[in-house]
DNA sequence: TGAATTATTTGACATAGGTCAAAAGAAACC
DNA sequence: GGTTTCTTTTGACCTATGTCAAATAATTCA
């Protein structure tokens, strides 16, 4: 999906503010695990994803790698917390597969929330949008079993199990990748 | 705090649009353990707390209650997702002490956002500082083990073990009771 | 294509935290 | 103030999922 037909989508911008808002952004195709923001870095972008699936994750003991969120086409990607509150990133980002984004700075977008009354209502939308995707991971990986928490995920990213490595959705699920084998196994 | 403070705390209102926004907000004394929202119903306000503490909670199998977030006053309180999409609950809101809150429907709220830039900035604001809770939340829950999970509560909700119920807090963490008491002895 | 690398599956065993049951302590109420 | 009710603690035992190690299977790339 556009950047533009997303936008246009979620806010009835008018012609003229979408034009402004679209020329703020810029097209970027990158290579696949190639971070895009490493951990410790404050992150300087949001994304919008014309192509290409990418993911979050950090570095625990023994350089094990813990997915944390994916993003698919269609959707924004940033290291959320740390493009807004401007910290450094808990998390590193990158994109599994060679990609198409739009990005934009956190400068340049306060100026299209301030110049925008839409732009910034586009912003509550996303935010409260995201706030329900944490939170029903949150209910998943707090009250369901492994087994629940596999079929939690085929609902929120569709399709992804053939697309990234088992191990990526094993750890974005809170289990050991060999569980997720045995769950993939014993379900159909 | 005061709602009027807290709003002035964090967006800039020009006088008369504070005053504006603080009129259609509505003072409630609320009594403990009365739900302001049942799960199932489409939760009408969003609420301020004034005085109190509040939990939202949904009921497992065999009515055993499971505590999904604790509010303390000077913050916002509702079923979140029900309140914004306008969908069913899936949690029961309550208080657990005699409390003052003051509630905006949704409607009024709406009405708001579409008046003031300035409001809209400020639900935006809101969604994404709530966003942050919410993913600290899950990180705790899903890297930590119980012990560490205690401890990220007692820094996201300083003093709350000397007002709420044990068994609250162990669902909010995601454990039992038994394994919250003994945690607390273990930990001097 | 075939060797090298990386990802997935399988098996044997370990453990954090759960479940169930009962005792001890607090709080509420007559 | 003593009885009832609710909350917290303690103990014994259990289980889902983790860990470690090795065998396959799938990809990558010379």
């Amino acid at each position: 999906m556009s950047l533009t037909h997303y936008l246009k989508n979620t806010v009835p911008f008018p012609a003229e503010e979408l034009a402004d808002i679209i020329s703020h952004f810029e097209r970027e195709s990158v290579q696949k695990n190639k971070p895009l923001v490493r951990e410790g870095q404050v992150c300087a972008k949001l994304y919008f994803i014309e192509k290409g699936v990418g993911r979050s994750y950090s570095l625990k003991e023994a350089g094990k790698e813990v997915t944390q969120w994916f993003f698919v086409e269609g959707q924004f990607m940033s290291s959320i917390e740390s493009f807004f509150q401007q910290n450094p990133s808990l998390y590193y980002l990158e994109m599994l597969e060679n990609a198409v984004l739009y990005s934009i700075t956190r400068e340049k977008l306060d100026l299209l929330f301030a110049r925008y009354h839409n732009m910034e209502k586009l912003g509550r939308l996303l935010s409260t949008e995201m706030l329900t995707r944490v939170a029903n991971k949150l209910n998943a990986i707090q009250f369901q079993t492994a087994r629940e928490r596999h079929d939690y995920m085929l609902a929120e990213f569709p399709n992804i199990a053939n697309r990234v490595a088992l191990g990526h959705i094993a750890s974005y699920l809170g289990m050991t990748q060999e569980t997720l084998s045995r769950i993939r196994r014993a379900n159909p």
